[in-house]
DNA sequence: ACGTCCTCCTGTTCGC
DNA sequence: TGCGAACAGGAGGACG
């Protein structure tokens, strides 16, 4: 499942091969992974040029030359870059067809990746991105307090709420508290301001070691081809022994997402 | 304003 | 062996 580290390798790597193209046509087989109308959606990116290819959170954000549009992978969403020839994959629910004879098709098994519309100059202040909080290198120590302070809500949960900060996901969840050792059922009002700086930090570590290392590959996940190899150093996600101790790793569910942690080592 | 629950999907795993 | 049921999960929306 892409989170920050993962749409960050898609992106770098997908840049390269999108840049400067002319979108010649777009198809929407399956159009309910468009927010909005889908006909609007693809006459309006018709005849433009792709820009450009940013992100924030877990979201990328296509920049063309009057328009830009974010699209969300969610669970298991991947672009394919292909041949025009290339016959059409079973999960290939939107396709940019370029003007060079070459396409870029979005994947998704699970059709729960999402693509809309916004402005072209000021997508960071209009929804859906508006609503995110800081990205971890970026978050200021006394807001992420204050919204840890008041809410006695589990401090993975919180780590997902992508209004406090924005990037991390269910894995990278598991593993900033397995590094912090706390226990991820702790209520957010019981961390201090100083564990807060310490959470942030911690955030931004795991995050730049998954994306110096091409991100995580669980199930399917795989941005063209090339495999996240920061899954060979999962701590405690989809682990049985703990790294430190040698216990036995506790899988429970917190507010319905599957959770890692030592009981022992994360207090 | 906050917390909880439901929905969207399909491939995989599980139980009988 | 086979088939249906349960499960997984990010974000948005409904509801209290």
């Amino acid at each position: 499942m892409p989170e920050l580290p993962e749409v960050e390798t898609v992106r770098q790597t997908l840049k390269n091969f999108i840049v400067g193209k002319t979108i010649k046509s777009v198809e929407t087989p399956y159009d309910k992974i468009i927010v909005g109308n889908a006909k609007e959606f693809a006459r309006r990116l018709e005849g433009q040029i792709i820009c450009n290819l940013d992100r924030v959170g877990k979201y990328l954000i296509f920049i063309l030359d009057d328009d830009a549009f974010v699209s969300h992978l969610r669970m298991e969403g991947k672009y394919n870059i292909v041949e025009e020839s290339t016959e059409l994959g079973k999960h290939e629910h939107v396709i940019f067809k370029f003007t060079d004879g070459s396409e870029l098709r979005y994947a998704d098994t699970r059709k729960f990746g999402r693509m809309e519309l916004v402005s072209r100059d000021n997508y960071k202040d209009e929804l859906p991105l508006s609503k995110l909080g800081a990205e971890p290198w970026e978050a200021k120590t006394d807001e992420v307090y204050v919204r840890l302070h008041k809410s006695s809500l589990p401090i993975k949960t919180l780590l997902l709420d992508q209004s406090i900060m924005t990037g991390i996901g269910n894995i990278y969840a598991n593993e900033i508290c397995f590094r912090m050792r706390i226990n991820p059922k702790t209520p957010g009002n019981k961390l201090s301001k100083r564990r807060t700086a310490e959470l942030i930090k911690t955030s931004q570590e795991i995050l730049d070691e998954a994306i110096k290392q091409g991100g995580t590959t669980i199930h399917s996940f795989s941005a063209n081809g090339i495999d996240g190899l920061f899954q060979t150093k999962l701590q405690v996600h989809m682990q049985q022994e703990c790294p430190i101790c040698k216990g036995i790793i506790t899988k429970e569910q917190v507010n319905g997402r599957g959770t890692y942690y030592c009981k022992k080592c994360q207090r």
